[in-house]
This record gives C-alpha cells, sequence and structure tokens, in this order.
DNA sequence: GTTATAAATGTAAGCGCTTACATTATTTCA
DNA sequence: TGAAATAATGTAAGCGCTTACATTTATAAC
C-alpha cells in the first residue's frame, strides 16, 4: 500500500467493489472467486478474473488483514543476517514460506537481548501470524506476551528436549561434546575454548557444556577448560586467541564455539608462528563454506542449516494454520574431522625419553 | 495478528476503544496520544498511556494499514541472502529501517527474473511502502507496476547515469575497469573473465564491459577476453577455471565477476597445480572477508555495502515520506591490491633471449 | 468581565475487505 | 412435474483504526 492510494495523474486504484461492478456480481462473489474458486460456477468465476485483470485489481492489505484478521506474514527476528550461519538458514527458511504462499518479515537483534524483546513486540505489532525465534534464551515476558496474543511461535538453532517450547534445531551440547571426545582422544588434555558471550545464549552456552561434560566424562577436570568469552567475529577470535594462549601457554587444543572464531583462531596462530596442526589444534562449529576453504581445513561440526530453515517454516505453518502445538523436531550434526585437529603434541614422550 | 483474536483462555485483545472507555476519552484522543502525543494535554495522554498499558492495549495492525493507508513495511527482493555481499548491506539497510520506525518484508528472487517481478508483486501485496530493487535490469512491466500504485523505490548495488530510476550504488562498470588497467599494468595480455551469468543481471553485464573498456584503452583488443558465464558459487568457480584455461592456456590473468567465484578460481589453479600469482593472477569483486583470508589474499575492488545499505534506506524513507523522487547517489570503490594479482610470466622475454 | 481566538477533545464517517445469513437458481428424484 | 435438497449468489454487518469536522474548554486581549 502506498501513501498516497493513486497515481498523480491517474484513476484511483480499483478495489473489490470497482471489480463487482464491472463484473456485474456482488462483493461478496468477487471474493470468493479470489479466495475459493470453487465455491463459483466457471461462468461467473471466469468473468470475475476478467475484471481483475482489465482493472489490475490487487487486494488492499490493511482491509484483508483487518477482516480475514491474518496476514499470510510469518517474522523473525536474528541476531543478525551477517552470520552466514543464520543467512543461511533463514534463506531456505523464507523459500519455503514463499512456496506455501507466505511472506517474510525480518528483524534483528544483534545479540542483545533487550532489543530482541523489543524486536519481537514490533513484528507482532507489524502483523506477523507466527514468529521463528533463534534459541531459547530470553525473558519470559517474551514468552508471555506471544502466549497472551496467541501468536504461535518456533524456536530454532536449538533443541534442549527439557524445554518445553517448540523447537527445530540440533542438541549444542551433544554435538559440542561429540566434538571435544573426537579432540580428547587426538591426545588432548589442555583444552581450551573460545565461545561467544555466555550471557543470554543459550547456544554458546550449551556448547561449552558439551565440552565440559566430554572432559569429565573422560576423567578430566572440567574446571581445567580455559574459558574465553569474546564477541563474534574473525578479529575477536585472533585477539581471543592469543589471550587464551596467554592465560595458558600449555594448552594444545583450542575449541571454538563457531567456525568464524576459530578462522581467527587459525589466523593468530599462523601469525604467532604455531604450526596447525603441529603445535596446536583448532575447531570450529557450524561447518560454513570457509571452513573448509581454512588453510589448515577447520575441523568442525556440520549444521544442516538449510534444512533447519525448511522444517521450521512448515512447522510454523502448521501452527498458525491449526493453531495447536507441534512436536519439536531434533536434527543431527557430524562431526567434519578435517587437518586443523591433529594428535598433540608429544612432550610427555620427550621428557619420558631421558628418564629411560 | 494471529489467526484467533483472543487467547484460549482469556479475554479479547484490546482495542482501541477499550483504552478510550478505560481512560473516559474518545476514540480519537487516545489515538492522538499514540500518534501525535503533542495534540493532547499531558493530563489526559499520561491516563489513556496508563490505560494502554494497564489493557496491554497494541494497535490493531490491519486496522491501523485500512485506515492510516501505510503499513510503515518496506520491501526488498535481493537474489539471495546467502550472497554475503547482499546479506550485508541488507543487514545495514534493515538497521537504518528499525532506527527509522520502519520494518522489513523480504523475499528472494534466486537470481531468476520471474521469480523476481513475481516477489515484487507480492511484496507490494503486503503493503510494502516502498521497495528496494538489487540492479536496474527488471522488464519494464515491473516498473510500469510499481509506478501505477505509486510505491516508491530505489534501485541499489548498481549505478548508471544513464538510467532514470533513482539509485544509490556504484558504477560497477568503471569499477572494474579500473582493476582492469591494474590488470594491464601489469603485463597481463591475455586476459580472461569469469562472470556471473550476463542475462538479467547488470552488475554482471557492466563488469565484464568495464574489462573490455579498459582492454580497448590499452590497445588489446576487447574482443579477445575470453568470457565464461557460470552461477554463483565456489565450485563453479572452480569447473569454470579449468573450463577457462582449457579455452585459452595461454591465459595470465583471470577476472572474475565476484570474490567467490575467485575463490574458486583460485582453488583450483592450486588443484591444478598453477602458482598465484607466479603462473596466473586471479582477481574477485565485492571484497568480502573471504578475499583477505584466502591464499594468496584476493586482489579485488572493494565496495561499502555497509553504506550502500545504510544509505538506500535513508533514501527510500525520505521518498516514502515526502512523495518525490530523490537524486541518485554514487558511491565510490575502491581496488585492493593484493598478492593474487602478480607481474605476467615473463614468456616473452625468455623467446627474445635466443635470438639476442 | 466580555468577547475573540486558540487549544483540547469528541463525533462519526469511512478505509476495503470477509463472511454469516438470506435469497435465488439449479438439481435431484419420487 | 413439483417439492425437497443443494448449489450459487447477494446483502449487509462488521473488523479497529484515522481523521475531517463539530463542539467544548482554556487563554488572551481589551
Amino acid at each position: 500500500m502506498s501513501a498516497v492510494n493513486q497515481s498523480p495523474d491517474d484513476k484511483p486504484v480499483a478495489t473489490l467493489a470497482d471489480v463487482a461492478r464491472f463484473a456485474k456480481v456482488s462483493t461478496a462473489t468477487v471474493s470468493r472467486c479470489l479466495n475459493s474458486p470453487d465455491r463459483v460456477v466457471p461462468a461467473t468465476r471466469e468473468r470475475v478474473l476478467r475484471a481483475v485483470e482489465e482493472l489490475g485489481y490487487t487486494p488492499n492489505f490493511g482491509a484483508q488483514a483487518l477482516a480475514a484478521k491474518q496476514t499470510n506474514t510469518i517474522g523473525v527476528v536474528i541476531p543478525t543476517m551477517e552470520n552466514a550461519v543464520f543467512a543461511r538458514g533463514i534463506q531456505a527458511f523464507q523459500e519455503e514460506l514463499v512456496s506455501n504462499g507466505k511472506t517474510l518479515l525480518i528483524a534483528s537483534s544483534a545479540y542483545n537481548e533487550a532489543l530482541e524483546t523489543e524486536q519481537v513486540r514490533t513484528i507482532v505489532a507489524r502483523g506477523a501470524d507466527g514468529v521463528l525465534l533463534i534459541g531459547y534464551h530470553r525473558s519470559d515476558a517474551v514468552y508471555d506476551f506471544l502466549k497472551r496474543r496467541s501468536v504461535p511461535f518456533v524456536v530454532a538453532w536449538s533443541f534442549d528436549p527439557d524445554q518445553p517450547q517448540p523447537a527445530v534445531g540440533f542438541n549444542n551440547k551433544v554435538a559440542m561434546a561429540e566434538l571435544a571426545r573426537q579432540v580428547i582422544v587426538h591426545g588432548h588434555r589442555n583444552i581450551a575454548c573460545i565461545s561467544a558471550p555466555i550471557a543470554g545464549n543459550d547456544r554458546a552456552r550449551e556448547r561449552v557444556a558439551g565440552i565440559r561434560f566430554a572432559m569429565t566424562e573422560a576423567g578430566l577436570d572440567a574446571d581445567q577448560l580455559v574459558l574465553t568469552e569474546t564477541p563474534y567475529g574473525i578479529e575477536t577470535g585472533e585477539s581471543a586467541f592469543r589471550a587464551t594462549l596467554a592465560k595458558a601457554p600449555d594448552t594444545t587444543a583450542v575449541m571454538c564455539g563457531n567456525d568464524v572464531l576459530a578462522i581467527g583462531a587459525l589466523r593468530a596462530a599462523k601469525e604467532m608462528g604455531l604450526a596447525v596442526p603441529d603445535d596446536i589444534s583448532i575447531t570450529g562449529f557450524d561447518d560454513i563454506e570457509l571452513a573448509m576453504l581454512a588453510d589448515p581445513a577447520l575441523t568442525t561440526v556440520h549444521v544442516p542449516h538449510r534444512e533447519m530453515g525448511r522444517r521450521a517454516a512448515q512447522m510454523l505453518i502448521q501452527m498458525v494454520k491449526h493453531h495447536e502445538p507441534c512436536e519439536s523436531i531434533e536434527l543431527p550434526t557430524d562431526i567434519r574431522l578435517r587437518r586443523s585437529l591433529g594428535h598433540a603434541p608429544l612432550l610427555v614422550v620427550k621428557e619420558n625419553k631421558t628418564p629411560a
């Protein structure tokens, strides 16, 4: 809908009533032709459609929304589109939406909880019939708001059997634990982790928890995990890597919360003259395109982002249509072992040589 | 707006009338409190705001859109969000929109012209007050449609002084010509180009034209340019590189239409045992993060994507507000010379040695 | 204190669509 | 052939908001 309702030089935009007049039927019939064509006999339908064509009629969105009480619009609030992981998932989400006649309303929170709350409200105020949320963590007020307005929502990028919200995602903790097991199997004992800020980010938190879980499982002391938190970015990954090694020079493996941080770590290692994986191993999470391109290629957790987006869209569409809860979906992830993960340097062996 | 208008268990959602009744004023006053607070005396304003708070009132989107004839929603149709270039620009676009109280409606065309046309119609049908378009190339029908509905639009990622449409972008031809000059200065005479499909993509077309322009300018035969078109992607870039060298084994520089294709070319070169830049030079376009990370780092054209997004949003907001045309904005680009561009191998010198 | 003027608020008419219900046309079948 | 059942279409009442215009109240000017 434009701010003025007619072209500067031309006649006003055609309305349903115009079409009805032109086709010599009632507005109800025109509406039916457009919304449930089979409830109208072919002869009239064609006449109406011709009139629609002739007048270049398009429904007025506001009127339709007001009368039908739905907008066929789905909203999503993501941290940022600049993160390839979200870009990919949301692209698939949007494609699925379109093929079901829905449109995507998008907002970003910049990983800021207060902003996210505001954006969810905005998106709902803008008429979203349903909302996609990233991760579970957010104030109860947001969930309450959504429930009070009875706007269906689904959580993506996370799956936690203990959470009540409908979700399409993967178990961040389990996935990271599996990767940590691989790291441990490669002989690493002095493990460090570079993570996105954990406050307000359950995905980040769960990933770190996964590492700790695997450590404990292997008889290591999970409290020994050297954790550095830093915002998303290659540069921040670089400095976090330096900070990590400054704190714990014995570190032989740095597990990063996502691939972008890992790429930064990789770069820092190179600059510091550390060979990867001979001197130190580095892992990521997400398996973005860069992971395979990095040198050495990054060992990481592969996440089916596109499928997640698609399934989330399907679930949300169902929920909007039938207005009833849906069962959460857990998607599998898998470990991609690549060159950035190698065996821990054999310091112990060297030391043992002398006494032997 | 949700499909049902009230919580399953609770009272219906509050309307303007409810608030008016609660605050003992007319609906007009409530509306004014919300939309132009200064037209209402502080005392009543506070009383109304308290009522709003108390009842948890939020305006009904459809009603507002219908009555006010605007949705405060801006639409954009991009090829795909998975292209980091668009993700970055659109992120900035969205941020600027939000800080002006607008919301982003997004659709993607997958570089398909027919789909783009359809998506523009959908976006407009969904009530977008204005639309952002990528590049100039599209059927006149789309432009006519937008004009007839008097929906303001701006073109981004392209700037061409000869085009009438309002745009915020850069001159693809000029930018690529400048890069081509650098390539030529480095002694390259057998130049090839790997481009995205040119049909329906003015940005791609102009970039190729830029190379040809620089060649002609330097006294080379522009018809000698070996052109390979291929869809967007790293893998496609790889095979296009192989195809290019199969067609023209003497090629010493491959200029790619974007960084992603260039990364693919880089990889193919490595696999083929060609050293970059010693055996062959490769260039990109866009300067995405990967460009600097590639090994060797990619010589490319830096484009201010974020600024483009921001300025495009500002322009569109102006146009929606005042409903009058805006002057196009040309943004500067600059060449980032990195290791992937080197001097052409000295084949000629070798040959000359013998006779000397 | 008037009266003229301006500010605040109220009244009510749409905005363009969907849909429950009423009406009319068409089948069906005894 | 005609009554009952069914299909097609029409009528008109909202949906919840904005805003032009009317009315009331406050302020200013003398």
